[in-house]
RNA sequence: GGGCCCGUAGCUCAGCUUGGAUAGAGCGGCGCUCUCCUAAUAAAUAAAAACAGGAGAAAGGCGUAGGCCGGGGGUUCAAAUCCCCCCGGGCCCGCCA
């Protein structure tokens, strides 16, 4: 899309190039947004490599030589570089383009890509808890810039019903003789806790519990209609916990249905290629592996026989994912059958992969994204490695593992067997949360409003939480952080745009660019508006959303300032009222849009 | 044995992709900062201040102190940023998932 920021880079690469007899696409990627000035021009370092002269003498050389331009007020040397400073009417024109793209402003241009992205992808049996929560909200926000940035993007959600965690909470539910109460994927949860320990220590708990996992594989049976139902409705309340956050999904595969539709015919495929060879003899005698080589990337390792496809036939963890990916790339011929699973708040179905149902066109992906942790860094390099042994080379550059660190206690790591997670859910979270928000709302509002406001913002101080941070950076869990409503948090950024929205629902005037002169906090503001489409493209190409949480809070300290400083109901000159007004909706603007790629909605009051 | 990630102010972190101007935020510390309205009583009138209650756009704003950018070497006119070595913390290399 036309970028207004890059109209001024082109001018000024132009503007440079004259000046310096050169070529403008050498200057272009010199000219870079500047503390000092509005942008800076460091071309003159390029030059005096060159010509083997002085960089401050070639920058007042060329500044003396540079045309006036109309985006521009003033041209300045300042030792090797040049300051150029917009003029008011490039101020206006910033504002006019905001406003008149609103919501579409800093968006990226419709692609034909489309991007699969797969995320939280929890263990079916215990609710989610803060950890899986940092997985959702950054594959939540993840999806939405991607889409903001022109692709296609397709939320799916793997769900692992025939895992061990599955098989002993069965066997909980079959063995306990509790009665599910409370919210069902908490309940289950306790289950597993309970279970973990006797199987630990009983071994003939131990032995009915794999029993259990043996019928849930081969399919068919009771047992395993028991365990995929079980798995279902563990999921349906978790999503009650996704749904609190605002995040939803297209579609949910199954791992049971990845064995019985597509299993065999990816396992065989596999054979049949030299990316993947059967072991004769050694440890691994009749296992089919990978054999991975130093250049892999992960040095010399203690094992570099990858097992994918056991000696029995089954296939390990690693082995079913690469199966499921060729499936994500559209290099399998089977496909699932889908049912609706359920109907989401924001109107649109999740469906899931299941026995019977019909075809639909899910997958077939030009790009996939995993969101997993830190710790599944190795096997998720196996999966490209083996699309690139097997001459997947576009494919394997296009799946990209968006890894993201643990959220850990102060004094020790979240389990979900050891039943740490326990009073540190997101359900627990989200609740103190609204209650801590609903206690500082001093609107005079009906109760079922207050309730909205106080989800809205609760729910938003604890994505910005997980979200402000980059996803390489582990994060220790303590309340006080994870709700804050000051200084960098969500509920700032939110209470910003309340005032710029309180401020113009308070008029009927026309916000109208109407002067051509702006003091400096104005200018700040204005300035830090136009970069929104340059940190969009930045976060969508690093898949990194705290570059946005830092953005927001800029805006929001920005606009703070200005408000600070320059009345806008109470100015008396209509020009510069209508003026402040257009400044105020730019900004309601661009915070509402850079936000909502954080997964973060704005209510009109709080 | 090897690989990956993290180390920046007291604390939590941006900045490192693509080297460049004085290394930026928040929290915490220290200090500063509003505007308007109000019955009754009293009062010749007016002004100022204090107190009580309320309203607004203060969930705000401003200033200030606080840094051998983990350590050392190298490349470069220039290093928080690139390269190498080391130290501290975490993760990973299973016929588990």
């Amino acid at each position: 899309m036309y970028d207004l920021l890059i109209t001024f880079r082109k001018e000024i690469a132009q503007l440079v190039a004259d000046a310096a007899g050169t070529d403008p696409k050498e200057v272009l990627p010199t000219i870079e947004v500047s503390k000092v000035s509005d942008l800076a021009c460091k071309y003159p370092f390029i030059l005096a490599k060159q010509r083997k002269e002085n960089p401050v003498k070639i920058s007042s050389d060329i500044c003396k030589k540079i045309k006036t331009s109309d985006f521009f007020s003033k041209v300045e040397s300042a030792g090797p570089y040049i300051n150029f400073y917009f003029s008011g009417f490039a101020y206006s024109k910033i504002l006019e383009d905001i406003i008149s793209k609103k919501e579409r402003f800093g968006a990226g241009e419709q692609t034909n890509e489309k991007v699969l992205i797969e995320f939280p992808s929890v263990n079916p049996n215990k609710p989610w808890h803060i950890g899986h929560l940092r997985n959702a909200i950054l594959g939540n926000s993840v999806a939405r810039i991607l889409e903001f940035d022109g692709k296609t993007v397709e939320r799916m959600d793997y769900i692992d019903d025939l895992g061990l965690q599955v098989a002993q909470s069965l066997w909980g539910v079959m063995n306990l003789g509790a009665k599910p109460e409370g919210k069902f994927d908490n309940w289950l949860g306790q289950q597993y806790v309970e279970v973990s320990k006797k199987f630990e220590t009983d071994s003939k708990v131990a032995d009915s519990v794999r029993n259990i996992l043996k019928k849930m594989e081969e399919g068919n049976n009771e047992v395993a209609t028991k365990g995929r139902e079980l798995a279902e409705n563990c999921v349906r309340a978790q999503y009650e916990t996704s749904f609190n956050f605002g995040i939803y999904h297209d579609v949910l595969v199954f791992e049971s249905d990845i064995m019985h539709t597509i299993f065999k015919e990816g396992s065989e495929f596999l054979k049949t290629t030299d990316a993947v060879v059967l072991e004769k003899g050694g440890k691994n005698a009749g296992c089919w592996v990978v054999k991975l080589t130093e250049d892999f990337g992960f040095g010399k390792l203690e094992n570099p026989d990858k097992i994918l496809i056991r000696s029995d036939g089954t296939a390990v963890y690693t082995g079913k994912d690469v199966i499921f990916h060729l499936w994500k790339f559209g290099k399998l011929k089977n496909r699932f059958n889908y049912q609706k699973f359920l109907d989401q708040p924001n109107n649109t179905t999740a469906f899931m992969t299941s026995e019977s149902g019909t075809k639909m066109d899910f997958a077939n992906a030009s790009s996939a994204i995993n969101v997993i942790g830190v710790e599944q860094k190795y096997p998720q390099k196996v999966i490209v490695e083996v699309f690139k042994r097997l001459g997947f080379d576009k494919d394997a550059e296009s799946l990209k593992h968006l890894s993201y660190e643990h959220v850990g206690l102060p004094e020790a790591k979240f389990s979900g067997r050891a039943g740490t997670w326990v009073g540190f859910t997101a359900d627990a979270l989200f609740f103190e949360a609204c209650n801590l928000v609903k206690e500082k709302i001093k609107l005079d509002v009906p109760d079922s409003e207050k309730e909205k406001i106080s989800q809205l913002v609760g729910s938003s101080a604890i994505k910005f939480a997980l979200l402000k941070t980059s996803s390489d950076k582990k994060i220790t869990f303590k309340w006080e952080e994870a709700l804050s409503l000051e200084g960098d948090s969500g509920p700032y950024a939110q209470y910003a745009y309340v005032r710029t929205n309180g401020i113009l629902g308070k008029t009927k005037e026309k916000p109208e660019v109407t002067i051509a002169e702006f003091n400096n906090s104005e200018k700040e503001l204005i300035k830090k508006l136009a970069q929104l489409s340059v940190v969009v493209s930045r976060c969508s190409k690093e898949l990194a959303p705290h570059h946005l949480s830092q953005y927001s809070l800029e805006v929001a300290a920005d606009f703070s300032s200005f408000y600070a400083n320059s009345h806008v109901l109470n100015e008396e000159d209509e020009k510069i009222r209508k003026s402040r007004l257009a400044i105020t909706l730019a900004t309601a603007i661009v915070l509402k849009n850079s936000l909502s790629l954080l997964g973060i909605d704005c209510p009109d009051r709080m």
